[in-house]
DNA sequence: CGATCAGTTGAGAATGGTCAAATTCGGTGG
DNA sequence: CCACCGAATTTGACCATTCTCAACTGATCG
């Protein structure tokens, strides 16, 4: 079955259970295929009728400008997750999207879903679910932010996207390529790449993580958990809920 | 109609126009009445089978605990709002909901959304419309967290309370009542309950904003919403867009 | 009419920002 | 293969926004 193949599927049905009907419709979700350089903007604050779409292959981020210039991300994407999904049913998206480096995705339009949703109603769940779950990454982005010092804001996003990255096989407890840059991480973090700095050294020198030539290593994945308070519970990983 | 009384009605056909049938199906979802004191907790972090709730009367707020008792306020419910909806699709919920007033509210099961998807399709569009819409407050509050000062962030969340409050027609441009104390502003803003107090000081000595004995007046609404760059285009407000 | 909770204010400390300058590194062209 | 370029990273010195601690006021409530 080669939909299975589809990160988003996988992701899916670690959720709910999908007939083959639900399949089949979801399948027309990965019609339109793209491929779109590093840097490139696929989803413009602003703009009116955004399609979304589906990451296949490669890292991208979502954010937000502030009149000054500032830039805050509010979520890095990797294969599996949707792009833009939130302002496709806006009158205008509230965010950008830019890829970080070369990716494949599927371009899925606001009629897919509608569609989509009529056709098959557990597929709505479904896709209710992966909005769920993306929110609630974000909620812990804001505690993160709210209520952390810089050293535990750190350790928690590298330990998220570990997780992330292991349920997509892109990595494991002892660590992650990761192709962010510094600016990347303090505009995710609300600090500046200065102090983005600072923290990676001193995290580093106490052997909890090192981020060296896109690649992050968990020195110490316990002492590191501990530092960030980090708890898996959010991105609700298990069996299949719904059968 | 005294469908349409409900503000959660209200809420969802100022989005999508919904048929006879929809309100039908909608309308069970305000079965199971229920009131509860201030300073009730409705959802628990870390519970199984959370049900959900619309929000009919009263304020609430959800946040999640930090293990050295820090608390971080995510988001604040008011009337037409759904209370802990993220976490019924959750094998546990991520967060907890604690009434602010007494309230009035409806629980909803996770049946019902269920079946409510399955038999009303366009009702299921409604519904990820507005936990978007929701996801869209939770991303600004992330900004505003990451990216700005402490006067812009009390600013822009007076703003979008006002916003969001005329909307259900319990407030306006001059102002609106407010049941939040000092500590209920500082764990939604990352500060402290000391610094919240001198930033509402100094926003009401330069005649912007005052806060008194549960009474926000916008004293300069202008520049107010020029200091938080204030802008409304996230709570994606404006005619019904699918008919 | 104490008790309790919300609000207020001051003094000193700290986390993280700003500014400025070096250094490293992956390309790129000669 | 090497010199060079721009982007990313690194470090230092100084500054500021916000926190911590502590005390005091005012309102509300049995």
């Amino acid at each position: 079955m080669s939909i299975l193949q589809s990160p988003l599927m996988r992701k899916l049905s670690a959720f709910v259970a999908l007939s083959d009907d639900d399949l089949e419709i979801l399948a027309r979700f990965h019609r339109r295929r793209r491929t779109f350089p590093s840097g490139h903007e696929l989803v413009h604050e602003g703009h009116r009728n955004q399609s979304a779409f589906i990451l296949a292959e490669g890292w991208a981020f979502s954010y937000k400008m502030l009149p000054n210039g500032d830039r805050q991300i509010v979520d890095f994407q990797i294969p599996g997750d949707f792009l833009g999904l939130r302002s496709t049913l806006f009158r205008t998206s509230d965010h950008s999207v830019e890829a970080i480096t070369p990716i494949k995705a599927s371009e899925v339009l606001t009629s897919d879903i509608l569609d989509g949703f009529a056709q098959a109603p557990r597929l709505a769940v479904a896709v209710l679910w992966a909005a769920s779950r993306d929110e609630a990454m974000v909620v812990e982005h804001l505690v993160n932010l709210g209520r952390r010092l810089a050293e535990e804001r750190m350790a928690h996003l590298l330990l998220e996207l570990g997780a992330r990255l292991t349920l997509a096989d892109m990595g494991d407890r002892t660590g992650f390529d990761c192709p962010l840059t510094q600016y990347h991480l303090a505009d995710a973090l609300g600090l500046t790449a200065v102090h983005v700095n600072r923290v990676l050294r001193h995290l580093r020198e106490e052997g909890l993580v090192t981020f060296r030539k896109g690649h992050v290593t968990f020195d110490d994945f316990e002492a590191l958990t501990d530092l960030a308070g980090f708890d898996t519970d959010y991105l609700d990983q298990g069996g299949p809920l719904l059968r």
